[in-house]
DNA sequence: GTCTATACTATGATAGAC
DNA sequence: GTCTATCATAGTATAGAC
């Protein structure tokens, strides 16, 4: 059996994923729960304490997760396209990522810390891959790794505003596929 | 002096740029409107339908601003350049983008359209950008509009979302610039 | 550790007077 | 068109019993 706090975690990273901080009651959390008023407020002091745990339970695996491609086998070009393309629920957004439009996040250190964390340690693993790259001579030493990182970054966050604006995965897919085209290709 | 039903649009674009439609409440936009509870429920049946008179407004405004840049002058490389460089209210983010993070505006389609509408049109306003760029010579033919389109609205709306999770400006400067750096330049 | 009771505020709206 | 009640529900806790 899975222990309350357990489940009050997990509970709250997927409502924070599908309803952000704003929109996710510490009752709602509780039923997902299925965990008394006491019972939250006896393991956590409030809805924002519980919501640092889960955020930063949602970094740690969106970490894992990209580190599975980009630490894998391959090219550093093979790796970054098998980090973009992997599978993905596209239409939920990032559970990370997400966070960055909520005020009440953004406000409060505490709870801006673990997002921020995420995202420097995802744009300075890909410089890593892409200074390898530049290294083994797959990559034009004019290739900046900083600006790289951040651009591929940021092609997948805003593929998921584009494709829930949307909603449809296509925009994602085609932004994706359109880096792929612009990163530089190891010649044959 | 600016009538009650402007002044409650203006308050509610701002209101949904800086928290979202969920933690938007009508006494907040209320207040920031200086109008009376009657007032706004006179003119707007609700809190929804007034933020879709609000979001067609910002998407409206959107599209101006980006067709300063685009449909002015110079080479397609200089106008995108051009797009993609102009000042902006980064660590504000997008008003129109930020609103994909909201549950409430997705799962309406009244609300969720005018999301759509502004991104269909600035994907393919971008994507005839490309395509006339291809024309001129100034882009190989290789080159794929609409995932060219796709990637370049990405990277904009992911680089807000790195920079609002960083609390500085520098990783959208930094995702702008690799972009540039990898999209395809005129031969001299 | 968990439960129930209680409290006080905010939300999102309606009704009817002016 | 605008104002002031009024209302039912949800949000975010605290207190004290079990």
């Amino acid at each position: 059996m899975v222990e309350t706090v357990e489940r009050l975690i997990r509970s709250t990273q997927e409502l924070l994923w599908e309803r952000g901080y704003v929109g996710t009651s510490p009752k709602a959390i509780q039923r997902a729960a299925d965990a008394g008023q006491g019972s939250m407020y006896h393991h956590f002091a409030g809805k924002a304490e519980l919501a640092k745990a889960a955020i930063e339970r949602s970094g740690a695996e969106l970490r894992a997760a990209a580190d599975v491609q980009l630490g894998g086998d391959g090219t550093a070009g093979e790796r970054i396209a098998g980090y973009l393309e992997r599978e993905r629920e596209v239409l939920k957004g990032c559970q990370v990522g997400r966070l960055t439009a909520d005020p009440d996040v953004i406000a409060d250190p505490d709870l801006r810390a673990p997002v921020a964390e995420t995202f420097a340690w995802l744009r300075g693993r890909l410089a890593e891959v892409v200074a390898e790259g530049k290294r083994t001579g797959e990559y034009p030493q004019t290739l900046d790794p900083e600006r790289t990182a951040a651009t591929i970054a940021a092609v997948l966050q805003g593929g998921y505003v584009l494709a829930r604006a949307a909603g449809s995965t296509e925009p994602f897919e085609l932004a994706v596929q359109g880096l792929i085209d612009l990163l530089p290709e190891a010649t044959k």
